[in-house]
DNA sequence: CCCTAAAAGGCAGGGTCTGCAAGATTGCAT
DNA sequence: ATGCAATCTTGCAGACCCTGCCTTTTAGGG
C-alpha cells in the first residue's frame, strides 16, 4: 500500500510544511550569513529566525555549514536523471558538460549571495567541497551505469566526471574573480572546448588590445 | 637583521622542538584515530598521547581534521617549487603531472593508514578537500606565473590545475576501489593520457581476457 | 473519533574551539 | 654570566556545536 510514497513527490500538507521548514531554515542561515558573518549566527539564531525550535534545524541539517552550502539529496537526484535522460550516444563528456550547466542555471538566482557568503567565510569551504564530492559520486555512478562499466575497477567514470567538474570549478572561480564580467556561457563553453582539446597551452598572448569579442579560446592548435 | 629566518629552515633547537611536537601531534592523531575511530578520540587524548597540553594541540592545529588529513605549508611551498622547477617550456598539464606523482610518492610511506583512515571516517572528507585545495591554490599561482596570465581573468590555470588535481582524485579513487592491485602508475599515466586525448570514451570493451600488458588506453579515436 | 507515524520541541551533557593572561624556554646581546 | 625579548606552552573560563533521549504536537487514514 502507498507505494506512490515512493514515487511522488509527497504531495501532502505535512510534506509542504516540512519543505517550507527547510528552505526558511536555509534561507534564514544565508541571509543572516549575509549580514552578520557566518561567526556571528549561532544555529539558535538561525532556529529563531525560521521560528522553530533548535532541535528543529538538527532535524533538517547536520550542522549550520549545510544548511548554507549543502545540496539536498533530492536536488542530486534530480541531477542524476538530468544525467541519465541525454541521449545514450553522447559523450560522456559533453553530458556532463550540460548537467553541470543546467545546475548553475538552476541555482543561478541564489548564486551571488551564496558565492559571496562563501567568499567570505571560508571556513565554508569544507562542507562545500564535500557537497560537492557526493554530487559528484552520484555522476559517477550515472557515468558508469551509461557507459556498463564498473566504477570500483575502471577508472573512466570517475576520471570524465572528476575532470568534468575540476572544469566548472574552475569556470565559477575565474568567473567569480573576473568579477563576473566574463559572459558565463562563453567562459563555460571556452572551457570545455578546451578540455576536449587536451588542455593545450595557450598561445603565449595575441597582442595587448587583444579583441574582447568571443571567449578566450586561445588553445587551437589540436583541431578536432 | 636575522634575514637568514626569512630563508633558511629555521634550524634552532626551538624550532626542532616544535617540529617535533607538530609531529608527535600528527601521528598520535592518526594512530588513535586508526585504532579506536576518529569520533572515539578526543582532543585531548591527541594532546596526552603527545604530551603536551591541549591548548597547545590548537596552536599547532586549528582542528582535530587538520592534524589528520591537513597539508603543512611548508609541504605545500615545496611541491610549489617543484613545479616552478619543471622546465620552462614543459606543457603546464605535464609539468602539474610531475608534482603530483611527486606528491603521491612523497607520501606513500603514510599513505595506507591515512586513506584506510579516512575511508572509515567520511567526516573527515570535508577538510581534506580543503587542504587539497589550499595545494590547488599554490598550484594555479605557480602555473600562471610560467605562463605569464593574470588568473583573476584568464581561465587557463585554474582550468588545467583543477582537471589535474580532478585527475588525480579519480586515480586514487579507483586505485583504492580497486583493492590497489592495479599499478599504481600505469593507472596514474593512463589517465593524463587520455586527459591529453580529450577523454573520448572508451572502446565498449575489448574483450573478456584484455591483454594487461600496457596501460587502459582504450581511446585513442582523437589523435594528437 | 481513535490510532499511528512523522515532525517538532525540551533538556542534559560531552566535546570543540577561542580569548586571555600567566609561566617556561630559547636566542641573542651586552 | 645576566638580562631582555620573542616564542612556545599552559590553565582556565566560557560560548557554541551537536547528539541522545524523551515528550508533545500535528497530519493522515481507518
Amino acid at each position: 500500500m502507498k507505494y506512490w510514497r515512493m514515487v511522488t513527490s509527497e504531495t501532502g500538507r505535512r510534506e509542504r510544511k516540512k519543505l517550507q521548514t527547510h528552505e526558511a531554515l536555509r534561507s534564514a542561515a544565508l541571509r543572516l550569513s549575509g549580514e552578520r558573518g557566518l561567526q556571528r549566527v549561532t544555529v539558535e539564531d538561525i532556529a529563531e529566525a525560521a521560528d522553530v525550535s533548535l532541535r528543529t534545524f538538527y532535524a533538517h541539517f547536520p550542522s549550520k555549514e549545510d544548511a548554507i552550502v549543502g545540496f539536498d539529496a533530492s536536488r542530486v537526484e534530480h541531477l542524476r536523471l538530468v544525467l541519465l535522460d541525454r541521449p545514450i550516444d553522447e559523450a560522456p563528456l559533453d553530458s556532463l558538460q550540460f548537467v553541470l550547466h543546467e545546475l548553475h542555471v538552476e541555482s543561478s538566482e541564489q548564486w551571488p549571495l551564496r558565492m559571496r557568503v562563501i567568499e567570505t567565510n571560508p571556513s565554508l569551504l569544507p562542507r562545500m567541497f564535500a557537497a560537492f564530492a557526493i554530487f559528484e559520486r552520484a555522476m559517477i555512478e550515472a557515468i558508469a551505469e551509461r557507459t556498463h562499466t564498473d566504477p570500483a575497477t575502471d577508472l573512466y567514470p570517475a576520471l570524465v566526471t572528476a575532470v568534468a567538474t575540476g572544469t566548472f570549478r574552475a569556470v565559477i572561480s575565474t568567473w567569480r574573480s573576473g568579477g563576473e564580467k566574463l559572459d558565463f556561457d562563453d567562459l563555460f563553453a571556452s572551457a570545455f572546448e578546451q578540455v576536449g582539446n587536451g588542455l593545450v597551452q595557450p598561445a603565449p598572448k595575441q597582442a595587448k588590445g587583444v579583441r574582447k569579442t568571443t571567449h578566450t579560446s586561445t588553445a587551437r592548435s589540436g583541431e578536432k
